[in-house]
DNA sequence: TTGTAGGCGTTATCAG
DNA sequence: CTGATAACGCCTACAA
């Protein structure tokens, strides 16, 4: 293993200048630049991130945690994130959460050890608080999901309008028994949809339904076609569906045509997300869409600040009904 | 900051001791080992990685490279590397690939720089030489793309008889104008499904026809859309297409659809990867499938071998054609 | 502009 | 079973 001390012998320098052709400094005379460069490719240095670290006390290097990498929808937002950190010379490492008792202490021994500058974290707001008490002392912000009150900074959009929003639209087009398809309680967005759709019902006047409301417990697709496929046998079946999630949407879909039933005609159906596969599908999917690659550069934006020891604020940024043809 | 050094004196004992605490050293007494664990937690302690990486020249930290978050073919394999790490206690962190010749230093230097204790890179095999370059020295695997003839240990399908299989398929369902709709040659598997689809007709004595073989140079639906329908704008319209992806072939459908013809009657669709969406499409797709999480479990097998020294024979997993309704 | 030397927090060797 | 102490590789005063 070649070492600072190594590269030195070889130039005929000290350390210190190894060091500081290393770090860039000015104060190197071109031509001993030149020595030292040549022995760092002649015997093929590497820095030793770990012994840079110990000695400086910073990585530039950034977690993001996220509960599911299957999910394309955090991939745009870790695209924005990237873009941002990289700008600022940080490097961005994803982790996927698992919430398994027996490993979550592993995991958490992560955050906890020192290797990150920040973290920004994704996770269902109900282990967020995990979280915190790991990364305590350690700065962190949240993204999409966040615990209400809490002082972490976080970027979202506003669920609760977003799925007013939706019911709205659905009121304008004269649909009056409008039905819900929820995912996880662990999501604050579930319960934030849950009561800006309710909202909008009784802002109508319209009161709640027997079987409207049901709660997939995630958003495979098939998850969103058994939900539907319960709310088209009850006697009172709905006229459009809010699914919180594109894939539940088109499961639900999925489950209305097969009952023999069309979209948007018997059943109008808005999704949540806007997903590359929404516009490609049969019919194209209405839906509220998220400014994603939007939310990873305001998060990392923030992460900047809290690692500069400020404290920004937590910002909401703005959804978009996208209208296609399913409702 | 507190140190092992604040936690040997708060429990009235060495740093030698709180080490061998930490690191479950059988030979420390119950009771000692008590106070220092009381003293852990009183203080709040937290190992520093950097420091005890620099000591024992290892972080347990698995890298995975892969050229795009967004799809969800790498995630199954990303489960399948993290389960058999984590029983290794070893930490999985996952890194998109930026091919961008600007950043490329940077990345790079992510890897050369000692932090992982291994690489699998799943990145299109035209950019494993800079890859392989930078982690000299460091073991890491391939997974998926790799290089043929190296000397880099990998798991992969044998995608050139699973095309190969594809067409025989689309053969013995009577189809005899068959194209093709390939991704980005960057890819190893596109290369090698185009030999197999070229030697399976050239089996069948079927020649190569005008316009039948579409590179779209990425894996989105409407680049396979773009391709079907310059297919379909030929005046020699194939009767089966096969498709590298199943985003493609959906799009591909979509085209066909669009034209007024019938999947699979006038024209059948073979896509590749059995995403969870090809099930759920309209019509189901047919499709070749991988064991992707298989393939991320052997890959880090694989790693965890060259980690202890060992060369191990890189290994070829069995793909499946998975027959629905669009061929 | 360059060199010397100390220490970052941890683990491991060697005594006791 | 426990303690003192010497590295690990790097950066950065401070000195020259």
């Amino acid at each position: 293993m070649v070492a600072v001390a190594d590269v030195a012998r070889h130039a005929g320098v000290s350390t210190a200048t190894v060091s500081r052709v290393l770090n860039n400094h000015a104060s190197v005379r071109g031509e001993t630049r030149e020595r030292v460069l040549r022995a760092i490719s002649a015997l093929d240095y590497r820095v030793d991130v770990s012994a840079r670290s110990l000695r400086t006390a910073q990585t530039r290097l950034i977690l993001v945690l996220l509960p599911d990498l299957g999910n394309s929808y955090y991939a745009s937002i870790v695209r924005g994130i990237s873009a941002v950190a990289r700008s600022h010379d940080y490097e961005v490492l994803v982790c996927e959460t698992v919430v398994n008792e027996a490993r979550e202490r592993a995991h958490v021994q992560m955050l906890s050890s020192r290797l990150y500058d920040g973290v920004i974290c994704m996770d269902p707001y109900t282990t967020q608080r995990l979280v915190a008490e790991e990364v305590k002392g350690q700065p962190w912000v949240a993204c999409s999901e966040f615990v209400p009150g809490d002082q972490v900074p976080h970027v979202s959009i506003d669920h609760y309008l977003a799925a007013k929003d939706a019911v709205l639209y659905l009121l304008s087009k004269g649909r009056r028994r409008i039905a819900l398809i929820n995912s996880d309680s662990r999501y604050l967005y579930a319960g934030q949809r849950l009561n800006g759709y309710l909202d909008a019902l009784r802002a109508a006047d319209i009161g709640e339904r027997e079987g409207y409301i049901q709660n997939t417990g995630g958003v495979d697709y098939y998850l969103g076609e058994l939900a539907a496929r319960r709310m088209l046998a009850g006697a009172d079946r709905p006229d459009a569906i809010l699914a919180v999630s594109d894939t539940l949407a088109i499961g639900a879909i999925k489950a209305v045509v097969a009952a023999g039933l069309a979209v948007p005609d018997d059943i109008a159906v808005i999704g949540f997300d806007d997903i590359p596969f929404a516009g490609i599908f049969e019919p194209p999917l209405t839906t509220i869409g998220q400014p994603r690659e939007l939310l990873g550069e305001r998060a990392m934006h923030l992460l900047l600040q809290r690692m500069a020891g400020q404290s920004p604020a937590s910002e909401t940024l703005p959804h978009r009904l996208v209208i296609r043809q399913s409702a």
